[in-house]
DNA sequence: CTCTCCCGCCACCCG
DNA sequence: CGGGTGGCGGGAGAG
């Protein structure tokens, strides 16, 4: 067999074979517009997803061969793939053209590649499945390929709400090297942002990053401009017409027919935003549909628009004929554009069911009501919770929903069903959305939150990310974007999680079971899964360092199998959940939630930075930064944090939604009000606590892996600390096990910290990796900080810490002194409510209030992002993600050191 | 089957 | 005019 695989690879590349990878995949790069340096490349290796000579690889990444460099090299060698694959070869060899292709397609699936390659071989699995398993992920899945996953990606390099200071460019070059797509993609994501403005143009291949500090104004002004379209008078007449065919199963003619007159009033449309003039391109179509989808939602009482609908409406816009064709067109630009609204955590998908059958559609998930009253908030989201939960919508519901929300609830959304639809994670299965029983809280605190943000909206506004913000037009897209948050630097990779990839059963399990609220398991699968970014955290245990600029989130979760009841079911959890939510005292963390949010977000209303992350729901990013210390400074970022190094932001992860139930979560459970905004994650991570206490009996001791993380402007003042996983070993994610995700995590209320440097001493030390299927044992590492009594913090932990010390203040390490700093900082100084403000870091919204001020700490936004960012890179292979290294990494990775972000310098190679 | 939506050709237009 | 953009729709994976 094997010799038979060699041939046929060897067929593959004839050029030359072996060694060629490199060259081919300059070429390959070049037909797809990608830049390659294929000095790089070629460490980077794996890519590709036909079999490899491993020993190849090996050669040229040396790194990882500690990982598990053999096996991927049997693997690929000896197994016979399948039949497929191997017909594949076949057809390859004997055509050049379909191998060149194929040998494309491999180098620009880095995320495939990654996954599978990667993840397998750095999981070490050694299950016996595994050669299927492996089969599976090596193929690309299409999933893998999804635009909604390489969002992801794109969007978890860059800050949510970036530092209003700094300005964040986007190179596309760059970028699709760095992502191994081809700039065409990123042509579809960048349109979308645009559409938002998260991003404007500033010159050819250049984007300014703006976050999502306009967010909310845009969306707004995009609800304006939607009621002035009469949308919602369109929507409701497309959809009520066919509700009603439906109903009388008369509609189906009439489906087709459907536009009103006036939606062509709806296509003149102009671009909503489109400030400038730039609109007038003509090309906006993508952002104009983009705009235009998005209005639907924002106008529509329940939130739900079909795709069916939207494109008639959208292509009526346009053009009247609805020409089946044209109707298909659209569908699939819907699509396209769903999948980046998706990964922004703006919408999900639903399902509206009709007699016939299904029809697909999306929810909004993200800020809604921008001007209403919010009186009704609460009940609206009570109301709709089971819509919320579950998937599918009946026109009943549809109907009732609209009802009820008028405002427009915050739908949460589980996030399972993003995550799985991003990761794959799983079918949907209803299950997922059990998780929660923090929708109840989730939608609990949205609502108040909602209404706080109301209440508190005059001084938000102040603060108002968006006004405040983007002072530039947020519309404009030329206007100067705002800030550029560190975390642009720390660039979160998504690909880190490569590393860790976990196995997404893994994920699962302990998502809900593992008693990790219903927020924090799902998050955390939803984001693994989703994020791919998530299983490394989680499952390396790496130490991570969490600076989100915004957000961070983390998860934490010591799911062990930790049967946590609660967390598995939301709804559970809204009654009453004995599932560490419950604990949480739902109603009470909903009020605290509400308080949080008043806080500080409330005033931002869009997203303080920080804050919003937390709450946001959808806007929430998150963001996992590895440190980049870990190479340097193992003391803050404990080793592990190398391999972890990847930085993931989670922020726009769909999962986000997750955050917004921890907040109120978290606000309770600290009293302070830890939640920050950003925190959700906190929030999470106290859940996890919980969870992990729970099970343990100790939570302390139980966390295994943990990710620091700070909270951006001392938000509230939590500061959370997960252990990465200590150890090295850290890679290795359990292979079953979720243990792996068992996360311990400290969470140091700022306040708590305030002053002081926290420090951190595992007290495992050594890290013994948990098994991973068990919980770690790692002793619960040893927060130190100083001056505090107790803080409620939560300590875990674990092994890999990292040291506060030298984060904490010491400047010793750049590296982790940033972060830390950052994270500490703010605390210090804040009360804890108080604070909402974010640190400094990620303030960054020019007219905030909040500022940080604190930032006094040595740490820098900036510098950390550096830090992040090195360590980001340097990440061993461990992490590597994929997509890092695909390109970049491979760069990176040879130096540890010098690694940067991510120039890809094009030609460098060489 | 239907739903999704990747992929990349090729036109358009900017610089 | 070259190259950046991105419309567009074939076709295929996934369910």
């Amino acid at each position: 067999m094997e010799v038979n695989c060699l041939t046929l690879k060897d067929l593959i590349n004839p050029r030359q074979p072996r060694l060629d990878f490199a060259t081919e995949d300059g070429e390959n790069a070049q037909k797809e517009n990608i830049f390659v340096d294929r000095s790089r490349m070629a460490p980077k290796t794996p890519i590709k997803n036909e079999p490899i000579d491993l020993s190849k690889q090996k050669i040229f990444t040396p790194e990882r061969n500690p990982i598990t460099p053999v096996k991927l090299v049997d693997r690929q060698q000896t197994e016979p793939w399948t039949p497929t694959a191997n017909l594949k070869m076949l057809i390859s060899a004997a055509s050049p053209d379909i191998r060149d292709w194929e040998q494309k397609k491999g180098l620009f699936r880095p995320i495939e590649n990654k996954d599978e390659v990667f993840t397998d071989s750095l999981q070490l699995r050694v299950v016996g499945d595994v050669a299927v398993e492996k089969f599976e992920k090596r193929r690309p899945s299409r999933k893998q390929k999804s635009l909604g996953l390489l969002c992801q990606k794109f969007l978890a390099r860059y800050p949510s709400y970036p530092l209003s200071a700094e300005k964040t460019t986007i190179s596309l070059d760059e970028v699709a090297v760095s992502l191994g797509v081809e700039r065409r993609r990123i042509y579809d994501i960048v349109n979308v942002l645009e559409s938002l403005h998260l991003v404007s143009r500033l010159a050819k291949n250049q984007y300014g990053w703006h976050g999502r500090h306009s967010l909310r104004r845009t969306l707004r002004n995009l609800q304006r401009l939607g009621e002035e379209q009469r949308y919602e008078e369109q929507m409701a007449s497309l959809q009520q017409r066919e509700l009603d065919l439906m109903d009388y199963k008369l509609g189906e003619h009439k489906k087709d027919g459907c536009a009103d007159p006036h939606d062509q009033q709806l296509l003149d449309f102009s671009e909503p935003d489109c400030p400038s003039s730039s609109a007038n391109r003509k090309d906006k179509s993508l952002r104009i549909m983009s705009q235009k989808f998005v209005m639907l939602f924002l106008v529509s009482k329940t939130k739900i628009v079909t795709l069916d609908v939207a494109a008639k409406i959208l292509i009526e816009g346009s053009q009247n004929v609805l020409d089946h064709s044209k109707f298909k067109t659209k569908v699939r630009r819907l699509y396209d554009i769903a999948n980046v609204l998706t990964s922004l955590a703006l919408i999900k998908k639903v399902h509206v069911t009709e007699e016939r059958g299904r029809k697909p559609a999306f929810k909004w998930i993200g800020p809604v009501d921008f001007a209403s009253s919010d009186e009704e908030l609460v009940d609206v989201a009570a109301s709709v919770l089971p819509e919320l939960k579950s998937e599918t919508y009946s026109k009943v519901h549809v109907c009732a929903a609209q009802k009820l929300a008028r405002r427009g609830s915050f739908n949460r959304v589980p996030a399972s069903e993003r995550s799985h639809r991003i990761m794959n994670l799983g079918p949907s299965s209803p299950s997922r959305e059990e998780q929660g029983p923090g929708g109840f809280l989730e939608i609990g605190s949205l609502a108040a939150l909602y209404q706080q943000q109301r209440e508190d909206k005059p001084q938000g506004k102040a603060l108002d990310g968006e006004g405040v913000t983007l002072p530039s037009s947020s519309l404009d897209p030329t206007a100067p974007f705002p800030v550029h948050p560190v975390d642009s630097e720390y660039y979160v990779n998504p690909l880190v999680h490569q590393v860790f990839s976990m196995p997404q059963k893994d994920l699962q399990a302990f998502s809900p079971q593992n008693g990790l609220n219903r927020q924090v398991g799902v998050s955390l699968a939803s984001a693994a899964s989703d994020v791919e970014s998530l299983k490394p955290g989680l499952l390396a245990g790496q130490p991570l360092l969490y600076v989100p600029s915004t957000s961070l989130f983390m998860l934490c979760g010591s799911l062990r199998e930790g049967p946590l009841p609660e967390p598995g079911s939301e709804r559970d959890s809204r009654g009453s959940e004995a599932s560490a939510a419950a604990r949480w005292s739902t109603p009470a963390a909903q009020k605290r939630l509400g308080e949080e949010r008043q806080l500080p977000e409330e005033e931002e209303e869009e997203e303080p930075a920080a804050k919003r992350q937390s709450r946001g729901y959808e806007d929430g990013p998150l963001s996992l930064v590895m440190p980049k210390k870990s190479a340097d400074s193992s003391d803050v970022a404990s080793p592990t944090m190398r391999g972890n190094r990847a930085s993931v932001s989670l922020e726009d992860m769909p999962w986000n939604s997750h955050l917004p139930a921890a907040r109120g979560v978290w606000g309770k459970a600290p009293a302070h009000g830890f939640v920050s905004s950003e925190w959700g994650g906190l929030p999470r991570n106290t859940e996890t606590e919980k969870p992990l206490q729970e099970n343990e009996g100790t939570a302390e001791p139980s966390l295994l892996q943990c990710l620091y993380v700070q909270p951006p402007a001392g938000l509230n003042g939590l500061n959370v600390l997960l252990p990465g996983s200590q150890t090295p070993h850290a890679m290795r994610p359990p292979s079953g096990q979720l243990p792996p995700l068992g996360v311990p995590c400290m969470v140091l209320p700022s306040s708590t910290l305030g002053p002081f440097p926290v420090l951190y001493t595992p007290t495992m030390t050594g890290p013994v990796s948990p098994a991973p299927g068990t919980v770690p044992n790692m002793g619960p590492g040893n927060f130190r900080l100083p001056g505090l009594g107790s803080t409620p913090h939560l300590l875990i932990g674990p092994a890999a810490l990292v040291n506060p010390n030298s984060s904490t203040l010491s400047p010793a390490d750049p590296r982790l002194q940033g972060p830390h700093s950052l994270n500490q900082s703010p605390v210090m100084s804040r009360p804890h409510n108080a604070i909402q403000p974010t640190s400094p870091v990620y303030e960054g919204h020019p007219g905030s209030v909040v500022k940080l001020q604190q930032s006094p700490t040595p740490g820098t936004p900036k510098s950390t992002r550096h830090t992040h960012c090195e360590t980001f890179f340097k990440t061993p292979g461990s992490l590597g993600d994929r997509v890092l290294r695909r390109r970049e990494s491979k760069q990176s990775q040879n130096a540890s050191s010098a690694q940067r972000r991510l120039e890809i310098p094009s030609g460098g190679a060489h």
